[in-house]
DNA sequence: GATTATCGACTACAGCTGTAATCATTTGAA
DNA sequence: TTCAAATGATTACAGCTGTAGTCGATAATC
């Protein structure tokens, strides 16, 4: 998968977890796994087309549907977007992130143990 | 400093940058230290203005200007970005946000001290 | 075969965002 | 005193976003 090549909007990332979790699937099938959202058909088949504006999500036909899958996998976009962030507040430092979510409670004891396995490994 | 009322867009964001760094400031003075933006003075005018609309900025008046400082401090504000972020990609874990920094190459041996030291101090 | 449901393409429209311009007023300068 | 510069308020306008509707074609159902 390659470069994430525009940004992708709050309601098009819900769309695109649902194909991150399952993919490739026709547009019925992605407003069928957000019913929660109690979106329109037509909602969510508009947020696929810009997707597939933007070149983050691809098609193929079948019949004369589409069925649509992810360009860039979570993972490339999950980096990005934290890339960014710490890029625009902190300078990108890593550590405030972390810090910011201490501060706000945001560590359950498991994070903590997870964290401190992280960091070991990452010191090799 | 209060609740982050409404969203902040990125070239609010730039403005905020400049009145967490000083305030109070008069528009002027903040058009000053933005050049690097090269933005019209209008232009800065207008998402003060916005900030302001929004409450996470107030005014108080110097003669017949504004002097503008914010209502939301860096700190609440990075709190709440961190933490959306994460409810968002991770389920609001904060190891696997950790881990893509770290896969991008975003922990420098620093990062990497800072965060060990700050585990330690999490663990009590 | 006729009607209905569904599909993709295109269009709609309001609110937010980036990036100003205009206007009436005031203040500072000549 | 007169005129230019600066101020806040209001307005502008295109692109993005959320949330659909319309249309012509096709597929599925009766």
């Amino acid at each position: 998968m390659s470069k994430p090549s525009k940004q992708i909007s709050q309601a098009e990332l819900d769309v695109m977890d649902v194909l991150w979790a399952q993919s490739p699937l026709a547009a019925s099938d992605v407003a069928e796994r957000l019913s929660e959202k109690s979106w329109n058909i037509r909602t969510v088949k508009t947020l696929l087309s810009r997707l597939v504006e933007k070149q983050v999500v691809g098609t193929e036909p079948d019949g004369r549907r589409f069925l649509y899958s992810p360009l860039v996998s979570k993972n490339t976009y999950a980096q990005g977007a934290v890339r960014k962030l710490t890029n625009r507040l902190f300078g990108g430092r890593a550590a405030p992130l972390v810090a910011h979510l201490a501060a706000s409670d945001g560590l359950s004891d498991e994070d903590i143990a997870e964290l401190e396995a992280l960091i070991k490994a990452l010191k090799q």
